[in-house]
DNA sequence: GATGAATGAGGGTTCATTCAT
DNA sequence: AATGAATGAACCCTCATTCAT
């Protein structure tokens, strides 16, 4: 039983492993010229080995999506946990999160974008988690409303919210022509205004350690 | 010389039916997928042709973006130039434009962000068209801000304006969560909240033709 | 009447035309390079009209070879008529004709050599030349042996001395390592051994016009 | 260990395999015509298998050129060390080396002739061999002038030697008028006569084992 | 007579997948 | 469990040839 458990934890260990190796490979080498040799290099395990924990190539890219996926839904978790603030706050950290660090593997996202239209799985993921954060920002939003005793369309304003986010992110992918920071300050200064708060009580970085958080999906660091 | 000129002009055509082959195949095939095979069969022309009049197959997808941006650049400036209405007025269906119609072909431009980082030139046409037009939209709220004597930062206005209609435009095709008419009113919205104005001055549909435009470069009719 | 015999002329020329374009495309892109476009290109005619002219690809290769060895007899015919000696002197430079002159054709002969294997036709034609050279040379020996009262085995010499200028224009070809004159010394060394001649008698060089001789196919000039 | 290294062996052979394959495919088909399938064919192995071992096919056709220059250097060196003869004897029998075997892929050297002038690599190759084998016998004719107390121009008689069994080769492969024999006679009377030598105490035919040599480089049996 | 657009077979190569070891 | 040799389908591209103009 002892050895049964430490192979599970190999096997686990060989899956992880090439699932970050795909990833890596998706980050250096972009979508179509990944291949199942570009990852196994990367991974410096064997190509066959790649059949044996996956059912294909497809199965592989599915499920490194959702590894990601996992990372990134962590990471948001871990934000709007230690954040110690109001509804208001919370709120604006969570919107905030994809400028809170540089993973290095944005632009793979924008891959499994277009991936999604043929993989219907990973469209299927797509669809669920964006659907879910809107939903969560909508509560956040009717939350902090409610706090003020404003009234809003609170669905329109998941939707602007949601997708100033997501347009700053692609934006900031694509061109390379605004920061972070610049991301950050857009989104505090429309929240402020929709909720008539004062910008400068809210810094634009969380007193959070962005760094260190739980996750069963840990991202490799990239250093080049 | 006349049959030099009929040649060419029969040449031109079908480098144009090439092109637009190869956008239906991109549109239903995705970018992965679409091969010299599936574009010779969407045009109903041979493999080989497609060699004749491009240079690779690279080549041929570079020069579709270009045909497509081409379209969507030339309706962009049909409607900004037969909206009579002032400086605000234009603006506001300067931005909606993503949303005043729908091509079929939307989707594919998903496929063009992953293969912009395989295609230097396509990365560069991107960035240069999106430069353009946040400048341009940043002059146009500058204009309206003069007109009203207002001071804002128009340089983080311009982001936040051409990333909401990008990120409004990104989750229409991605999650068909909503509708184009929701896009208009949350650009809108903004707008008026901006510059003040009243949102019943300006109906979500300018009263134009949104079919007929001129360009070099039309789209075919899809219907599936 | 003039006008069909015009017409004709014509023809002909343009015959000539893609006969030297190809093998000025043969030397220059040697042989697997050597395309109908190449061709048509060093022409300035275009690719249609060699299928007007000529069966095909291979009926071109085969009469432009034709076309070069008629060339190259036409020069050992001058050589030889022009020459004023005996019949040593005659033999000598016969044999020395191959080292006469650098048409920049000469690497072509090589892709012949390996396409004589592919083209029957072509492999007809170079044992038709090589053995009447080899007769021709024979009878040349046979005749300075019976002048000076020699026996000798002239089929053996014949053979010796056609592969002697055969392997000295081949090495001179591919190794470039000796010069056309280091052939000639050691053809006529060779001659003088086996007739008891005096190689000083005898200039490398013979007396003659080389560079202008009656011939239906004139080569072109190549200066590069 | 032991199944690494039979592995090794495995691989190895099967390079060897589809090395022999280019060969056979050359023989029979010619340098043009020799494609991936027909090496495939020849082998019984797969297209895909060729990239495998080989970077691409001009790879493959470099390496099976050396390994047949390999079994024709190791020829040579077997013909000349197990000769039992003074200086003489061994200049005669190593220039002989050409005409004392049939192994059937004489032709294709010609192929390679044409071939050098697309593939560098075959040049280098080939002029370095050559080189070298004009080098080893112009040693050799020194050290059997200097036992003869003889003076001669060496190089000029070297390269007469080699160009001399270079064109006995190139008639005897191209024109089959003549036979291996008479090539042997045709330099056994020139060395005679260079060195003063009785060509009755050289017979044409060494005696020593002809069929069996060491070699890396073993060439298959061809039988039609 | 002359053109070059158009074809499609066949070229070399890549790559996901299988399978014997 | 792990390897990598082996496969063959599909890729892009080249090219000789045909044919409407």
């Amino acid at each position: 039983m002892r050895r049964a458990t430490k192979m599970r934890e190999t096997s686990e260990a060989r899956r992880s492993e090439l699932i970050v190796a795909t990833l890596k490979s998706l980050r250096k080498h972009g979508y179509i010229n990944s291949t199942i040799n570009t990852i196994s290099e990367e991974s410096g395990l064997s190509r066959g080995l790649i059949s044996h924990y996956f059912a294909n190539k497809d199965d592989l890219l599915i499920v490194a999506h959702k590894y990601y996926l996992q990372n990134v839904d962590d990471f948001f978790r871990h934000v709007v946990w230690s954040t110690k603030s109001g509804h208001f706050g919370k709120l604006f950290y969570s919107v905030s999160v994809p400028f809170l660090r540089d993973t290095g593997f944005e632009q793979m996202l924008v891959h499994y974008f277009s991936a999604a239209w043929m993989l219907p799985e990973v469209l299927r993921m797509h669809r669920d988690l964006w659907g879910r954060y809107r939903t969560n920002i909508q509560h956040r939003i009717s939350a902090a409303a409610r706090e003020r005793g404003l009234v809003m369309d609170t669905r329109l304003a998941a939707i602007t919210l949601t997708q100033l986010v997501d347009g700053l992110w692609l934006g900031w992918v694509m061109e390379e022509s605004y920061t972070q920071e610049d991301c950050r300050m857009i989104l505090r200064k429309w929240l402020c205004e929709q909720f008539h708060e004062d910008p400068e009580m809210y810094p634009l970085t969380p007193d959070i350690d962005l760094t260190h958080f739980e996750t069963a999906a840990p991202l490799p660091h990239i250093d080049d």
